[in-house]
This record gives C-alpha cells, sequence and structure tokens, in this order.
DNA sequence: CCAAGCGTTCTTTATAGCCGAACATAAATC
DNA sequence: GATTTATGTTCGGCTATAAAGAACGCTTGG
C-alpha cells in the first residue's frame, strides 16, 4: 500500500539519503522553533502535522510530538477539526520582544514627519551583526497609488540596494571583507555590484554624502534613498529607507529627499541617545 | 571520586531532594520555550545563564546548553563581555505573529478616534478561550496627567473588573459555569464578588445593556468601563475597555462615555465582518 | 591576595526523543 | 455506497543525547 511500486520506492529513498546523509541528529528545542517559525511563516491558516513534517524533513509521529508539546506551552492550539493553529502564547511573546525594542517606538513619529513632508514610502531597517543581514520591521506608507511595498520581515543582503549599503558602509573594515568574501557578492540583479572594490569605492561616496543611493539595484524601475542609524557608541543598528519609482525621482528630487532623510535619522539618533543616557 | 566528603554530599542532596521530589523530566523545548518568556519578563538587560538556571531551577550546565542551543537559532545573543541578551530572530517572530492578528490594526483607528473624543485611556482586551483568561495587546493614553497604566501582556481573570465582565458576560452559560468553579471566584479585593449566583446577575446586566462597568474591582480608585468585540459568529475575540479615576468619573460620564465606547466597538466589528468576508 | 562570583567544559548515566509502522477516522473519488 | 487517499494519532524499540555534577579558567572586588 506504500509502496506498491519497487522503483519508487528506490527514488524515495534516494531522494532522502541525498538530503540527509549524516544520522538524524535529536534536538527537539531547535526543531520546536524551527515549526513556530514554519507556522508562522506558512500563509494557511490551519496548519497540519505532516505538512510540517514534510516542512522539517522528519516525521510525523516526531512532528506531532512536538506540536503537542507546543500547544501544552500555548505556543500552538488544536483547532476543533483535528488541525493547528497558532496560539496566544505567541501573540503574547511578540508583544513583549516588541517592547524591548525601543527603536521603533522612537522611529516611527520621524518616520510619519518624513512621509508627510515626501509622500514616499519609507521603512526601518535593523541590521543583526551576528547574521550580516538586515531586514524591515516597521513602514510607513505614501498615498501614492504607484508605490513600491518592502518586503518585511525578511533577511535582505548588506551588499546591494540602498538599505544595506547605508548599513554596510558604517561598518568596520573587517566586516566589510567578510562579507565580501563570505557572500561571493552573488549577484541578484544584473546590475548588481560583485568586484570588491568597485564595492568599497561606493561605499566611501556613499560615507562622504552621508546616505546611499541606488536605481534598480534590487527592484528594476526602483530608486532607494537609505540613511544609517548609529547608536552613541557608533554601532549601526540599521537605516530609514525611502523608495520610489524612477518616473517619480526628477533631477532635483535628490536634494529635496537626502535633506529630509537625513533630518529625520538625525531626529532618530538624537531620540535614541536621550531614551538610552 | 564520587563523594569525596560525606556531610557536603549528603547537604548537597537534602537541598536538592527538598526542592525537587520528582525525578527530573528531559524536555528541551518546554524549558527553551519558559527560558525564553524568562528571559522577555525580566527587565534586566543582560541575562546570566546561572540567573536563568536558578529561574527554571535546572543546572547551570543544563541551562547554559539551552541557551547555547538558542544563540544558535539566533533567539539569544552572546554579549561581548561574556554574557546574553536578547537576540533578533524574536523580533521578527514578533513582527510575523502581529501580522497574524488582524485585530489591533483594525482596533487601532477605532480606539484612538474614542480616546480623541473622551481623553481617557483606552485598551484592546484578548480573550484565550483555553486558559479562559485575557490580557491587554494594545492601548492608546490619554494627555490627562492623572491616569491609570494598565499593565500590558499579562493574563487576568474575567470574573473581575470591567474587562473581564464584558467578556465572560457573553462567554456560554457552561464556560462561565466552569470558570465559576475552577477559579472558586477567587477574590482578588475586598470588593470582589464571590458568589456565582451574584456573579450571574451582574454578568446578565452587562449583557443586557451592552458594556461592563466597574468601580475600584481590581484597583482602588479606578472606573472602569468596557464592551466586547464578538467575530460575526458570534465567539467573543475580546474588548475594549476605558479606564479613568473616580474623581474625573461625573454623574453624566457614564451616558457620554458608554455612548463612545459602543460606537468603538460595533465600527471594530464591522471592520472585523468586512476584513475576513 | 584570596574569595566569590561568573560562564564554560567534561564525563557519566538512563531517559525520552525519534522513527517506522500500524491504526482510526474523515474526506474525496469512482 | 464502496474504495481510495488523505489525515491525526498511538505504540514499541533503539540509542542518541539532555541533564546533572564536578572541575576549570576567568574576572571582580573586598
Amino acid at each position: 500500500m506504500r509502496q506498491p511500486n519497487a522503483s519508487r520506492a528506490t527514488a524515495s529513498r534516494d531522494r532522502h539519503a541525498a538530503l540527509a546523509p549524516e544520522k538524524r541528529k535529536r534536538e527537539p528545542l531547535a526543531r520546536g522553533l524551527s515549526l513556530i517559525r514554519w507556522a508562522l511563516d506558512t500563509r494557511t491558516e490551519e496548519i497540519g502535522v505532516r505538512a510540517a513534517a514534510d516542512a522539517l524533513k522528519i516525521a510525523p509521529s516526531t512532528a506531532h510530538s512536538l506540536m503537542s508539546s507546543l500547544v501544552a506551552e500555548g505556543f500552538l492550539r488544536r483547532n476543533a477539526n483535528a488541525t493547528y493553529g497558532l496560539g496566544h502564547e505567541l501573540l503574547m511573546l511578540a508583544h513583549k520582544a516588541a517592547d524591548r525594542l525601543p527603536l521603533s517606538r522612537i522611529a516611527l513619529p520621524h518616520m510619519r514627519t518624513l512621509v508627510a513632508h515626501c509622500n514616499e514610502a519609507a521603512f526601518l531597517n535593523v541590521y543583526n551583526p551576528d547574521r550580516q543581514e538586515f531586514f524591515a520591521v516597521a513602514n510607513v506608507e505614501s498615498t501614492q497609488v504607484l508605490r513600491y511595498v518592502v518586503e518585511m520581515n525578511k533577511w535582505k543582503p548588506v551588499y546591494v540596494s540602498a538599505g544595506g549599503w547605508a548599513i554596510m558602509a558604517h561598518l568596520p573594515k573587517a566586516d566589510r571583507d567578510e562579507i565580501c568574501a563570505r557572500t561571493k557578492l552573488k549577484p541578484l540583479t544584473p546590475f548588481s555590484i560583485t568586484d570588491p572594490e568597485e564595492l568599497e569605492k561606493q561605499l566611501a561616496i556613499v560615507r562622504a554624502r552621508g546616505y546611499a543611493l541606488s536605481h534598480s539595484q534590487r527592484i528594476p524601475g526602483a530608486v532607494g534613498l537609505s540613511a544609517p542609524l548609529v547608536d552613541p557608541s557608533g554601532h549601526v543598528l540599521g537605516g530609514i529607507g525611502i523608495s520610489l519609482p524612477e518616473t517619480r525621482f526628477k533631477s532635483d528630487s535628490e536634494g529635496e529627499l537626502s535633506r529630509l532623510l537625513l533630518a529625520c535619522t538625525s531626529a532618530i539618533c538624537r531620540g535614541i541617545r536621550d531614551g538610552n543616557g
């Protein structure tokens, strides 16, 4: 019933062997956390045992056991029709975690005034030194009908796009070199810069004028401006970005937008200093 | 080698036996999640291995192992001075989880107009049927100098306070009875109602007029008004509450505040219906 | 200078996590 | 309505590994 056809069984086994040559490791904590992440990433409302098992490449019975534990802890909940959904403990955890990052609380008001003045989408990027990547945690949309929606809550490399450059330009040289070496500057669009020296030159320009500007680097037809947020000790926390279609980017736009952008980031940095000291 | 000193070994064993009579169970997932919760609840910026071990009543080496796994997963991060802090993965998880609850996104604008009209603190409560408890996930503060700050992100019983009554009144009778039986209506203040029949009478009044009103039930000197939020199928999702000092609660306040409150909740319920359908 | 605190490492032990397979139920298909 | 396929769930056995304790190196501060 399971394997009525020998060849199919072999194929299935091979696929598995190819992906998991080493023995199965036993790590309930890591797997449980991955399960939570997967449950949050999946778009469907109801999540199933076997779907989770497939996603995490574990046995259905293992997934069932993990999910039972997560239900007991309140991170998942059992639906009426014998499926699972997200639990309320996750929501509470989310709010507690959000409280611990005062950055968005400080930044959002200034971002709103920024958008009020230029009417282009602004977003807040947070840099993670461990991953050497960043992601957008908050955005303020413009009232324009044509606008670029930034992909929120997703890791992005720093060596491409204005948002990344604003951050990377203000990292220590050692970190920059490490990023170039580790990522090999894998091109994400045909226009991406892949030469470390050329990138260094561009980043020097970014440092000199205080903000990054990119045309169609990650998204075709989009112009990005971004300036870094640094804490009092000089570490890069992230940045504020503006994204707009090239058709709205006129010859005098850069001066106007960069002025507004730098005013916004310096106001936020002042807020950080006052809030922490 | 095992017991170089009999008396010391015995003392250690006794202390341990007193605190943990049952055998140590092995549950890395549950413990890791509890560790995350503890890390979020603790107010200090730096969290330590031994502090976590004490809080979770586990050996320091066990806590160290758990925390190493959490660092590997990005939920904690290692500080420079050999301590630990919250990791960025938590922050990302928080945003993803918050996106999954459209309730606050729908409710907040209406709460803001509510506060704009009455200038008293408003908050959004979410009910969890599994725990039969609720907690506040969002609040809009007033500009008053004297105001009650609601305790956010903390489980609260439904059988006390206006926020709880608004929810409990609209639960099925079976759930209400279960809550009375399970909690024994343990009084939280001298003014708390402890008689199930008396509580039922009060809840009937709440149902009849559409909102709950409480004087000094949980916080002395505070007046609370709250109305429930129900989804299209009739289940209680939570409620909207207003909290103000008794000194500002005049004879004509109830009519005015309840009118604004019910306008707010019905607007939110309309938003939920439109958003889901 | 030593005492006390910390995070970390190592070793041992037996427990519980993991899997495969079988089971029960429900929905979809013929 | 029978059959097929999907699902969530349970069970038994194997063994990797989580937990604990003791010892270590380190920093701190009296």
